[in-house]
DNA sequence: ATCCTGGTAC
DNA sequence: GTACCCGGAT
């Protein structure tokens, strides 16, 4: 049985199990950038509590953040942790907005998508990760998001070495799907679902979990 | 005590 | 590869 009807079987099963995602959750694209560079490595109701203290102070906007003081940036995302580093990573993104692009985040969808790509790479504080979760679902370009879920589900099911690169990782979707933004947008938001609910890292629920026996299909 | 939609610097 | 950043829920 081919990687690309594995992938799309996962897909078609996971649907089913949890029904359309709807990601991102956000008002606005800015905010979903801010909320993928806050959301490093910390759970995301901590980075709900953070983006409210930022929303409540009338600061998600590129330029707004851009003139706030870094100390006070700091403070107010406080409860998604990390807050010092995340500060100067937001400062960072928006520096790079503001003085790239006019403070306009629809400017960035004029660059060649692959070129938008390395130029957010180099912003220091974002990496693979993060860049292509903006990418996805604030720009609305078609890259698939790898996270510590998708390798976890994958590597789980035989479908993917132990030891894998995020650039190896994402090629294995990239060459096993059609480049369609909604099933990018809704595969991962999905994968991420199953790994909170079922593979987890710790006691997974496999006995419960929508893909349980899906290896045996094939 | 562990985990969470990571990334940097050394 | 290892240390570090570092809060909140379970």
């Amino acid at each position: 049985m081919s990687s690309r009807d594995l992938l799309h079987g996962i897909y078609e099963r996971l649907f089913k199990h949890f029904g359309p995602q709807g990601w991102w959750p956000a008002e606005s694209p800015f905010e979903i950038c801010i909320g993928a560079i806050l959301t490093q490595n910390t759970n995301w109701q901590n980075v709900e509590k953070a983006i409210q203290n930022l929303k409540r102070e009338g600061l998600l906007s590129p330029l707004a953040l851009y003139h706030c003081p870094l100390e006070d940036l700091a403070r107010l995302i406080r409860p998604c942790g990390y807050y010092n580093i995340k500060a100067k990573r937001v400062k960072n993104f928006v520096s790079f907005i503001v003085e790239g692009y006019q403070g306009a985040l629809e400017n960035l969808k004029k660059e060649e998508p692959s070129r938008l790509r390395e130029r957010l790479l180099s912003i220091k504080g974002l990496g693979p990760e993060t860049v292509d979760s903006i990418l996805l679902y604030a720009l609305e370009i078609p890259v698939f998001v790898v996270d510590a879920y998708t390798h976890r589900i994958m590597y789980r099911h035989g479908l993917v070495p132990e030891i894998i690169s995020y650039q190896e990782l994402q090629e294995f979707f990239h060459s096993n799907l059609e480049r369609d933004l909604n099933l990018f947008q809704e595969y991962h938001a999905l994968l991420v679902a199953c790994g909170k609910t079922y593979c987890k890292k710790q006691n997974p629920q496999c006995p419960l979990c929508p893909l349980n026996n899906f290896d045996q299909e094939f």
